[in-house]
DNA sequence: AGGTATTCACATGAAACTATTCTCTGAGTTAGG
DNA sequence: TAACTCAGAGAATAGTTTCATGTGAATACCTGT
């Protein structure tokens, strides 16, 4: 107890190397955005009409991860929202990110995402679809309005259930008799539209922009304006926003994994005590980064899931690549042992499909001509990790079980 | 030797099924008047 | 009679199973030289 107490006085005592670090996480939103002038303007240029409450074009916005999209789009609506309740212009934005599982992945959960944001609730289950389009409808139409509707990561959406639902919403405006709808689409899938019903396509880029990487230059720069309110003054050591800069320009340009870099860094500086960040912190934070990802991704795994893993990390010490059959095989002894119910090779083959998807191994189809075809899987996580996996999941088996 | 045809061991697709969670509806029940 | 309860029908969704079809190239088989 009196440990404890101590720990925690000791902690406050100490200063923190942070000033704020707000601005290190990566919803943040800063006040002035870098290098993004022009395309926030064109963009600003595309959605003024709104103000005027004139339906603006439907907007398209490409760009790899960390190149600003988001942070752009949420920038200008923030304004705008602003200045629309100063002079009481019934503009609505609304902002959804079609990629969070469970909440706006599909038709009915996006729908009722929106309507979450005119403040009414929808149940998550038991109503049909077009009850709840029916609720959206009147809920939109029910003043004279302009709606901006931003869809983050359009391409989730579509990937999962074809592209109707967006010829839906395209369409929704010449339904209604007051309000109008603009679709804002954020990709950072570049050929996303190719394989889109040309219908959707045309309506929904209207305009399209497109956010180009940031060079370490400029993700220098982007660091140092950060930095220099995040931490205390003197606390980052020269050359670590420089290296940092150079590890995410490394990685097409994706500044949130630099700012992410940095925050770490800072945090584990400060949790060894230590007065400055220095280069060092920058390392041992993209190795954390790198295996809380890995852990994560496997911890938030279902079961099933993570026998499939543990048959696979069973393997690895044997030989090196190995295939669908064998992992199979080992997977259904596993689960006899453990008593879980087996589950099909077809399934396991989409859940090693998945395991590629998420990089966690390697898998790559190959034809072993007369002897079939099938996927040759490697791991490519050291031992450490593999180790560590293993007691994850072992635990994690009997816990539930 | 050179050219086809086979064949393996899965991959990939589509549809249907299961279980869970939740709503809505209407029949039956209850309590109060 | 109004309020309440509760079972049953229907939905959305995730995770599977079933059935069907696809597939790349190492081998087996054949052919004419």
């Amino acid at each position: 107890m009196k440990k404890m107490k101590k720990f925690f006085e000791h902690f406050l005592e100490r200063e923190s190397l942070f000033t704020n670090k707000a601005l290190l996480l990566s919803h943040y939103v800063p006040s002035e955005i870098l290098y993004r002038e022009e395309l926030i303007s064109e963009i600003a240029n595309i959605l003024a009409p709104s103000l005027r409450v004139e339906r603006p074009s439907n907007l398209f916005v490409y760009g790899k991860t960390g190149t600003g999209k988001t942070l752009s789009i949420k920038y200008i609506l923030q304004s705008m929202d602003q200045i629309a309740k100063e002079r009481e212009i019934p503009l609505k934005s609304i902002y959804v990110n079609c990629k969070l599982k469970r909440v706006a992945d599909t038709e009915y959960r996006l729908i009722a995402q929106i309507i979450k944001a005119f403040g009414r609730e929808v149940p998550a289950t038991g109503l049909p679809t077009d009850e709840v389009y029916n609720i959206f409808y009147s809920l939109l139409d029910s003043k004279k309005q302009i709606v901006l509707l931003v869809l983050d990561e359009i391409d989730q959406l579509t990937k999962k259930m074809g592209d109707e639902m967006l010829y839906n919403l395209t369409r929704i405006n010449a339904e209604l008799k007051q309000s109008q709808i603009c679709l804002i689409g954020i990709s950072n899938n570049l050929v996303f539209a190719e394989n889109l019903d040309p219908r959707v396509q045309s309506s929904l880029s209207e305009e399209e922009l497109i956010f180009p990487p940031y060079n370490a230059l400029q993700i220098q720069d982007i660091l140092r304006q950060r930095c220099e309110q995040a931490f205390a003054p003197g606390v980052v050591e020269p050359g670590v926003v420089e290296k940092c800069a150079a590890y995410a320009a490394r990685e097409h340009g994706d500044a949130r994994r630099a700012i992410d870099l940095l925050r770490v860094a800072g945090e584990l500086a400060e949790r060894e005590n230590s007065k400055t960040v220095a280069l060092n912190h920058l390392d041992k934070a993209e190795e954390k980064i790198e295996s809380d990802k890995i852990v994560n991704t496997v911890t938030s795994q279902p079961k099933q899931f993570q026998l499939v893993l543990y048959a696979i990390l069973q393997l690895t010490p044997n030989k090196r690549p190995f295939f669908t059959g064998e992992i199979y095989e080992l997977y259904s002894q596993v689960c006899k042992k453990a008593q879980f119910n087996v589950l099909t090779q077809r399934r396991i083959s989409d859940i090693l499909a998945e395991f590629d998807m998420l990089g966690i191994i390697n898998a790559k189809i190959i034809s072993k001509g007369r002897y079939g075809r099938t996927r040759e899987v490697s791991v490519s996580l050291d031992e450490m990790m593999k180790i560590k996996l293993q007691e994850l999941i072992e635990k994690s088996l009997k816990m539930n079980n």
